[in-house]
RNA sequence: GCCCCCUUCGUCUAGAGGACUAGGACACCACCCUUUCAAGGUGGCGACACGGGUUCGAAUCCCGUAGGGGGCACCA
């Protein structure tokens, strides 16, 4: 166990969008840095540039951003191990790879795309690893004059090719492996610029990197990397390979890509379509850190300190978690629950813009508490509160109104009963609650069927906020202009 | 096909040989509360993959089987 500082990367590679794998694996890292006092290092992993998609930098800044996973050392911050971005790192390879070269304990290699491809074709069927090493014992002389005379090709690792080893993970303990059963690998391509494995294991240790916590993807290089440490005589990062995320059902790998569920909502797996449907940050934090660990037999809720104050790798289970959308909602529920509803408005105002709806702040403050406990996220809102904000309800289907064994004919009396009675008691949700409760009493009805074509009357839905509070935040007027609509309409029909 | 990892309620998990009649959470069901929907409260349904060992005793240790997952690129 290494007793160096703790400094610990997530290093993803700027291909894609920011999944909430990735996301889950820097919030440990995250979480493991700030536990110990150490440093938390982000470093782009860009050394493939056939797949770099500049937008991915700023999707992963900007996911982290809003999960408050501020890094120590990194694009944007700088730090004394720079740089952080592996293409400008490019010079600092070299010096290391050529020392492999000239050790003997790497090696160039001339095969073509189409040889690769032909063994491939002849060994994998057999269960062996594809390259057959044929340019293994080349004479290194010859290899570099063709090099030298421009001719592409790659370098390999020298690798055992008997006997075998094993490593270590916190996680999962000893694991060993055949060394017949790896391949020299390449570790630099033939656009000279090297390959994860090379570079990944360079930077870890030139970063002083004292843990590597990343996806479970990477158990089978661990030897690679193991050997490759070895090749330059150092000291490698203590490994913890995290477990994967799985699909809700339990089957499969979480989903690259975003897909609805069959009710027609959207299963977010990026980061920022969580954010953009509304999930708090404190909220995906808190429910990402259990994907994969636990504090102990009963406690869930954790706010960040917490996490950071508990979080600890033997506490991180081995095996695959999946991913459960109903239960990060009712996390989302009660962060939602425990804001004031100034901030819950604040949270909101933009979704209602989105939604095209003109909210008016200090009514919004006064609706919050009544549809804090109704929400599960922030892009909900605007269902609950629309008809706050506008002035004409759009046409609603005129048997809603109709309440439980009644017809549509009975409507207009409790209708124009309750206007009445609107119309004269004093506008207070108390005041409101009593009045109609006369009124119920006086038709020799019960209160549902009475508060039932009320809410559908003024908010035009069958599932709305409660109706006095309702009724007192719209104000008399509105709604008794509502009512006479839904009286007139009804008559006309 | 080959290599590696994993296996407790539908899902996330607690459990590190006797404290287990296997605990908690989400979901689900019922009831209470109630003007709808929620929230909240109470209760319920529901799991140690299977087969062998080891042991006085196994969810916990070992082996095998099955199932699941990951990897086998000039991607990370």
């Amino acid at each position: 166990m290494s007793t160096k500082p703790v400094r610990v990367r997530y290093a993803p590679s700027p291909t894609g969008d920011f999944h909430v794998g990735g996301a889950r694996t820097a919030l440990f890292n995250y979480l493991f840095a700030r536990h110990n006092g150490g440093k938390f290092i982000l470093r782009i992993e860009d050394t493939d540039q056939k797949r770099y998609n500049p937008e991915a930098v700023e999707w992963l800044l900007n996911g982290l951003r809003y999960l408050g996973l501020d890094w120590d050392e990194g694009p944007e911050v700088g730090g004394d191990y720079g740089p952080y971005v592996q293409t400008e790192r490019l010079s600092i390879y070299r010096q290391y790879y050529q020392q492999l070269l000239d050790q003997g304990l790497a090696y160039r290699c001339f095969a073509t795309p189409e040889e690769l491809e032909e063994m491939r074709r002849e060994r994998k069927p057999k269960g062996l690893p594809t390259y057959d090493r044929r340019y293994r014992d080349y004479d290194p002389n010859q290899a570099i004059a063709r090099a030298d005379s421009g001719e592409s090709h790659v370098i390999r690792i020298k690798l055992p090719v008997d006997g075998s080893i094993t490593v270590h993970d916190v996680i999962r303990g000893d694991i060993t492996f055949q060394n017949d059963n790896l391949e020299d690998v390449i570790i630099v391509k033939s656009d000279g610029i090297p390959t994860y494995h090379l570079a990944n294991v360079i930077d870890d240790h030139l970063m002083d990197i004292s843990h590597v916590l990343r996806g479970d993807e990477w158990v089978s290089s661990m030897p690679l990397h193991i050997h490759l440490y070895n090749a330059f005589g150092w000291e490698p990062p203590v490994m913890a390979h995290l477990p994967v995320i799985l699909n809700p059902t339990g089957r499969g790998k979480m989903s690259k890509r975003e897909s609805r569920a069959p009710d027609g909502r959207v299963l977010p797996v990026f980061v920022r379509t969580f954010e953009e449907l509304g999930y708090l940050s404190d909220a995906m934090v808190n429910y990402m850190a259990l994907v994969g660990w636990s504090y102990d037999d009963k406690t869930e809720i954790m706010d960040r300190e917490e996490l950071i104050d508990r979080f600890s790798l033997d506490r991180v289970n081995a095996s695959p978690a999946s991913w459960n959308y109903d239960k990060l909602d009712y996390f989302n529920g009660v962060y939602l629950r425990a804001l004031t509803p100034e901030a819950l408005t604040d949270l909101v105002m933009p979704y209602l813009a989105k939604a095209g709806i003109n909210a008016d702040r200090a009514t919004m403050v006064k609706i919050a508490p009544f549809i804090q406990e109704r929400l599960n996220v922030l892009s909900d809102v605007s269902n609950w509160v629309d008809f706050f904000f506008i002035d004409e309800l759009p046409p609603y289907d005129l048997n809603l109104l109709v309440p439980k064994k009644m017809s549509l004919a009975d409507v207009p009396p409790i209708l124009t009963a309750a206007r009445d009675t609107l119309a004269k008691t004093e506008f207070n949700h108390d005041a409101i609650d009593a009045a109609l409760r006369q009124s119920v009493k006086a038709l020799g009805i019960k209160a549902g069927q009475m508060f039932q074509p009320i809410r559908i009357a003024v908010c035009g839905k069958l599932v709305a906020p409660p109706l006095f509070n309702t009724l007192e935040i719209l104000g008399r007027e509105t709604v008794l202009k509502r009512l006479d609509q839904a009286i007139s309409r009804l008559e006309q029909n």
